[in-house]
DNA sequence: TCACTATGTAAAGGGTGTTTGACAATGATT
DNA sequence: AATCATTGTCAAACACCCTTTACATAGTGA
């Protein structure tokens, strides 16, 4: 799976802290589903389309 | 999070053992999943809105 | 009744997701 | 030069996802 989160976190200027502080997630997470080691549960796929009002299917893509 | 499985399941009379073989899952998987024992990985969440041709959201919500 | 299908559930084990704490490297500011 | 914010990474620990194997129950049809 890809996902555009590192664009859109830049688009806003946040820092991954920020958006790890959004979506309630420790800051090694963000940055470990942003490097591509691991696919966030999906219960924190759906937080982080709510975070930046998008649909799942807009972040993440199967590769 | 809840979830639509077994009403869309059974609109194609589909046992959960068909829907675990289009999944390659087990059927196990499939059971634990419609009773609400655990959420999907987002990949599973992918194929398995793939496979009803539905969104991700179309399908689980957030309780 | 006997077989067969479908469903729910349980236990044990491997793999993945998330955490905390820590350290290093870079770039910007003072 | 020193500080600070940001990012990448590692290790250990714990919870969760998914597997296989197995057993129990209920319903269907020969």
């Amino acid at each position: 799976m890809k996902n555009r989160l590192k664009v859109l976190r830049a688009e806003r200027s946040w820092s991954q802290q920020d958006l790890a502080d959004r979506l309630e997630v420790s800051r090694q997470s963000v940055n470990a589903i942003e490097t591509g080691k691991y696919d966030p549960s999906l219960p924190l796929a759906f937080r982080i389309a709510e975070t930046f009002d998008m649909s799942i299917e807009e972040i993440f893509t199967k590769d």
